[in-house]
DNA sequence: ATGAAAGCGCTAACAC
DNA sequence: GTGTTAGCGCTTTCAT
């Protein structure tokens, strides 16, 4: 393709019968050139189209102003609200960034950071897809400043930005305890991860709290997808007894929830009441309007960056941060009593 | 932070006792090892957490495996199931991508242009924020193949994978048509924009077909944003004579348009007919369902993958390909007659 | 099968 | 104010 090799810093050099070294430096205005040469050099450059070529200059340097995101789900509506607070921050203060999409695949994810780390970026934001996985060895051996996201990562002392998902799933739970419901039903997330745990505990708890005994059979779980919800919804549908009340535990499985109470005729607001993490689209589009656990995306990500920068900049080694950020219920219609029949077995 | 500096090729040499030559034989598998040699060399790799660092690289063989996808609105959920595509397919040929956000700000674009050019990227797919910009220039002058994506790039000769707006508007105004609608009102997008002013041209040139005057009233403008669409709707809703349907051009706006249909309570369906461009979460859980125009987004992803990768691979230049795609008229609930009375005056 | 050595394009220390 | 020069870590030709 490339018929004639891209021009170099030599190039611009004999051009402008200079030496390299001033054309560095005007090329990083670093000053101390005379105004003249500068225009030569200006002017040489502009001629034979020269751009610096940042795989040399990294190389020098030692450092890339490159960051790494990984995220698991590009078409999760909630990381690319994170990842627009990660980039505003690190557009801000010089830093250029690189993001990935795992889709939830830990191979993918462990050859990404691989990359990663083979070009030299300078930090890393991640939310993991195997909280308990190998991956992070190489980060941390090189040393690479690393801040976990919305997920923790266990067995390493990485900063970490997360979500009070206890007490988000305890808010939800308790609200619809308060409104008179005693059949409450919960779509856990998979087990095998920190926010399906943790929200599964909130709901625990808030039951306890109030001294309602927990029913095996409204307890089901999916895997963070609207076929995880749509699933569980049906399974729930089918009980003798049908909770009054359900909570699901994220964004995705929401919405299959919610089909999936349209496809059955099972009437939200009138027959079952409802509160899910995360504010979705659908959530004010719905009749009545969908109640929510609401997620400060923004925040999240940009304190993701704070951390990290602060990391990178740093040249001493310091324990780790660990921040965990309220999520805010955010009262709408679905959870409200309505004429919803509640089932007063021990009432 | 890093104390002691990454072990080099070099130090894996020494400890390995064999000359970097052979070091890096076996670390790009090139064969031509005694196996015992390369055996010693693997574990001194291990043994020192010797990373290959891929600046270098990259800077002895000059191409960089990585390809730069540039998207206008990470938020906008079309984008990242175009991302997907385009991910799937680079990462099957050993590609790897980065994907950068300008939230349609032409300053940031050029920037992310500027940088990836100096990381050395063998490729760009881009959704431009700006289609008669000049920050391509560059691209061109180095000779970085580019696909334009979704929206058209004016004067330069750049592949392009491009959705048939036109036709797709027409299918859509011609479907309400058809359903008896002689009122049909238009929300478009920005006209500096392709996409803005193909679906324009598409719904004129229905009107025209079925030889329905145009009524300028019906004609409003906004930002390819659900506030766009929300403002829009209103301004139809304070017409004397409203219109009986209403095609929004965009994805974004068709939420903002049936937010404000609720907040006007301007009935959806029995006032007043719908269809947008663009398929979206919410479309199945109005009442009624929404029709839309929808596009292939993971079609049009790989498209423009494999456009690139063959540039990146052919070592000629040849004449720029231009594909365009049909999108699909899905055909729910909200364009159907239902009982809408639709204003009689010229029947 | 292995090694020596010449760069790739740049930055920065040092000389002038 | 400007030039010379020594690498950064790697790939690759050419010897051996």
């Amino acid at each position: 393709m490339r018929t004639e090799s891209k021009p170099t810093i030599q190039d611009v050099a004999k051009h402008a019968s200079v030496s390299i070294a001033t054309v560095s430096r005007v090329i990083n205005n670093q000053g101390g050139v005379r105004a003249e040469t500068e225009k030569r050099i200006v002017h040489a450059i502009k001629e034979l189209g020269y751009v610096r070529n940042a795989v040399a200059r990294s190389m020098k340097k030692k450092e890339t102003k490159m960051i790494g995101i990984i995220i698991p789900d590009i078409n999760n509506p909630f990381f690319p609200l994170v990842v627009s607070g990660i980039e505003q921050q690190a557009r801000k203060k010089g830093y250029y960034t690189m993001l990935s999409n795992t889709s939830e695949s830990p191979i993918v994810e462990s050859e990404i950071i691989n990359i990663l780390v083979e070009r030299g970026v300078d930090g890393v934001v991640i939310t993991t897809a195997d909280e308990y996985g190998k991956q992070f060895q190489i980060l941390q051996e090189q040393g690479i400043p690393v801040v976990a996201l919305d997920r923790r990562i266990n067995e390493y002392n990485f900063d970490s930005v997360l979500i009070d998902n206890i007490d988000g799933a305890y808010q939800a739970t308790k609200q619809l305890i308060l409104q008179g419901h005693q059949d409450i039903a919960i779509i856990c997330g998979p087990h095998s991860t920190t926010p399906g745990r943790d929200r599964f505990a909130g709901y625990l708890k808030a039951l306890s709290d109030y001294e309602i005994p927990l029913n095996d059979q409204f307890v089901v779980q999916g895997s963070f997808s609207e076929e995880g919800g749509y699933s569980a919804t049906r399974t729930l549908n089918e009980l003798e007894v049908r909770p009054t009340a359900i909570f699901s535990s994220n964004n995705l499985m929401s919405i299959g929830c919610i089909k999936a109470l349209q496809d059955l005729e099972w009437r939200l607001g009138e027959e079952v009441a409802f509160i899910g993490f995360d504010d979705i689209e659908i959530a004010t589009f719905t009749k009545p309007k969908l109640s929510v656990v609401s997620r400060p995306m923004n925040a999240l990500g940009e304190l993701a960056f704070q951390l990290l920068h602060e990391r990178i900049l740093a040249n001493e080694v310091f324990s780790p941060r660990n921040y965990l950020l309220s999520p805010e219920l955010k009262i709408r219609e679905s959870c409200r009593l309505g004429n919803i029949r509640l089932n007063h077995k021990r009432s």
